[in-house]
DNA sequence: GTCATTTACATAGCTTGCTATCTAAATACA
DNA sequence: TGTATTTAGATAGCAAGCTATGTAAATGAC
């Protein structure tokens, strides 16, 4: 093993944020939710109605994939999504009021795992720990527009 | 949006993950490669062979991902899965010669990816960010045991 | 006003992650 | 020795990420 993962930024951010998925996964179940929707519940959480384009930017994932779990969101009776009166390409998608009632939990859950992981730094850490990961995504996000030209 | 992503570690280390991956994608597919192969090809990059159940650890992956993983690097002629001769249960994986040919590109594409995000990062500001999310890592992989007893 | 371009979303097809469960070999122990 | 448990992989089935491409509506250029 030439290169080794203890020096990599990329295998540690990822193996961190597969972790914290799964630890999501973990409280979100219950409720018949996954992590792929929090931003869709989060974006939605005071019942107005936003665009696909909208959620797909708030995610950072990418169109194909917010049409496919606002399908599923959609199949399980957790969002509507209607055509969009102002605009005939586009759809409006709001939360149903069986997904509004599960949003205090999800908050619960999602301020439990922040926590959770938080707890162990000091309160400098986390801002180190903040201002560093934005800086690596700008960087990265960066490159992700570059490579789309 | 009563939550919001700026301040959760979860949403933002996810997204550093996942634009992390669509970097190294850019990188290795043009290798013939991609992202989910680099702990296999980093851990028997010197020729040696090792069991399914050692890669799986390596890697962080769930034990049926990397069987997946490994069935289609071996579909695609990256590695070679042997039977143990010391253990009927287990199997010893390595690396083609196409696999092995590959290897300094890897590593390169690795080292540039590292790179471009660390050269962001003052040393003090790198060791930071490896100590930090290392705790990350170790407060999560204890949870992560902890709901399999 | 018409035609080309752009934009919003849908669809197809793939990889990679997961859980749950099955089989077969090895190990433990009674 | 013989049965029970544990361990290593395989398999099935799903979610969620991606790229590439198609379709229809809106916009823009003339």
């Amino acid at each position: 093993m030439t290169l080794n993962r203890d020096g990599s930024v990329g295998y540690l951010t990822n193996l961190a944020g597969r972790l914290l998925v799964r630890e999501l996964e973990r409280h979100l179940s219950p409720l018949g939710l996954s992590p792929a929707h929090m931003p869709v519940l989060l974006a939605l959480d005071d019942g107005s109605a936003l665009t696909q384009k909208a959620l797909t930017e708030r995610a950072g994932v990418k169109q194909a994939t917010m049409t496919a779990t606002l399908t599923r969101m959609e199949r399980d009776g957790l969002v509507t999504i209607l055509p969009n009166p102002e605009d005939g390409r586009s759809t409006l998608v709001a939360l149903t009021p069986l997904a509004l009632d599960k949003i205090p939990a999800v908050a619960a859950a999602a301020t439990a795992i922040n926590a959770l992981v938080l707890e162990q730094l000091t309160p400098e850490e986390r801002s180190q720990f903040f201002g560093l990961i934005k800086r690596i995504i700008a960087v990265l996000e960066t490159q992700d527009g570059a490579a789309r030209t």
